[in-house]
DNA sequence: TGCTGTCTGTACGCTACCGAACATATGAGA
DNA sequence: TCTCATATGTTCGGTAGCGTACAGACAGCA
């Protein structure tokens, strides 16, 4: 039963005080993607809704930080001390069953932001936020986002929206888990983390995969060349690039239109 | 692949007005529980942590009503009217699948709140909730719990702890359809179920309990006939009596142990 | 008391997925 | 260019849960 997860890598970066804010821009941070272009808060759509008044007294306390494959933003039952708003970098919040298996709760990427237990009071969860995509993220010290909320302002609102965003997505992952099979759930992964990015190439492993899902490494593989017998997907070693946008949204189940539909009417965006 | 859910039934009672207020003292209501005690709001916990004077000025906006099993409190993307605060009903929030399937997404009684999405933001999901035990519930007209949820008070910072106790049980539903046995899940259920009632019995058939955990009713009656030989339930025609709590807890995985503490942690009850 | 609708028990073949073991092939780094 | 860690391919038996079908048994009601 238990599944291997990718061993966690500390990330130096994420250990470095708001002092070193230019860090990104140093060569740790640059290797994660040459092309990426200059960050810009409101790449991540929660902090690109505010308004620029709002957005004036939140950027000073906003810290970009690179995060890179592996990194653990938050482990169970443990006190978070930012908030991440993803703008290239994506994050799985998932839970490890007593017995090592894992799977995936929800994904968040440029739509949402990791930590919302700072504002609904709870602080800490029993599930983790393991970033599966490299990239960068804005981060937010704890005390500050709380601060934030109260002001009832904007980002109050879109933060509760993006809460109801994130329920039906874990509420779908439940209801996939339960009846749809592992190629209708690997094509509806695969959507929602398109969605996410820029390129249209993933660079993960079918093992990470399998551990997103919860599912073994040889059932991804099974159901990856399937998609790609169908002309959906081509992947080699340690990469995954869709083809055929259309026909994999066929392979899918429902899971993928409902989250994708949702997250668009709260949030205005995809 | 379809599961056949319970109709739906037409509870006249929910059709009336404020006004009809003490519908639930008369005969319709009575039924339920004739040795029912009388109702009172603190009887629900979110309610019961409000301050007395919160509590004064909600109070007569708060309308009594009797729910029936079977009863939909709400249908997938259709705007919400109410919110519910359970006394002793017990209310299922659940995602039918294109084909007809259903499935658990959380329970919600005593202990919660039906229509987070009013004060999300959202006001509609595209999930449904039914009632899957009789029994009582205070509703609160959607404006009035938006008004009262931005007062900043103790009721907000109650339902968004609320709220993440509810995606707890959702992240733990998801992880557990993916992870654990058919009779894991049933012992689970049949524990959260049994923290949101006084009895110890359930009224409910094998059938509805199958269409909660999104599985055969066949795979219930032989995950139910283990449990009972194991001497951990009892069950007859529509009925089940837990009579070891203790083993019933062993038979379960985790999330039971998991969602209840975090109920706990957060909204220090149940 | 007897009827009847519904709830529960049982059986059968089937399929998807699991667990384990091992073969092959790729590509990053020496 | 070669090496080797690691990613992917393949196989095989096992099993949990599904879909279907039907039998028996309970309980509400006439």
């Amino acid at each position: 039963m238990p599944v291997s997860i990718i061993p966690p890598v500390l990330n130096p970066d994420l250990r470095k005080s708001a002092a070193a804010n230019s860090a990104a821009a140093k060569p740790k941070g640059a290797f994660i993607l040459a092309a990426e272009k200059a960050q810009n808060p409101s790449l991540n759509y929660l902090l690109g809704t505010l308004p620029a008044a709002d957005m004036a007294s939140l950027s000073e306390h906003l810290e970009l930080v690179p995060l890179r494959l592996g990194d653990m933003l938050y482990e169970p039952n443990t006190q978070l001390q930012h908030a991440y708003f993803p703008t290239s970098a994506i994050v799985s919040l998932h839970y490890v069953t007593a017995s090592g298996a894992s799977s995936e709760i929800s994904g968040v990427g440029n739509e949402g932001m990791v930590g919302i237990s700072l504002f609904t009071g709870g602080n800490t969860t029993p599930s983790s936020a393991m970033v599966h995509t490299s990239g960068y993220a804005y981060r937010l010290e704890r005390s500050q986002l709380k601060t934030e909320f109260n002001r009832n302002g904007k980002l109050q609102q879109i933060l509760l929206r993006y809460t109801q965003a994130l329920i039906t997505q874990v509420s779908q992952t439940a209801a996939c888990n339960r009846h749809h099979s592992v190629e209708q759930q690997l094509s509806r992964w695969l959507l929602l983390t398109l969605d996410r990015i820029t390129s249209g190439e993933f660079v993960l492993t079918q093992e990470l995969v399998a551990n997103m899902l919860g599912v073994r490494r040889e059932s991804v593989t099974a159901a990856a060349a399937s998609l790609q017998d169908i002309g959906c997907i081509s992947y080699r070693r340690g990469h995954i690039s869709v083809i055929n946008r259309k026909d994999l949204e066929k392979c899918s189940c429902e899971c993928y239109a409902v989250v994708r539909k949702e997250t668009q009417r709260l949030l205005g965006v995809s």
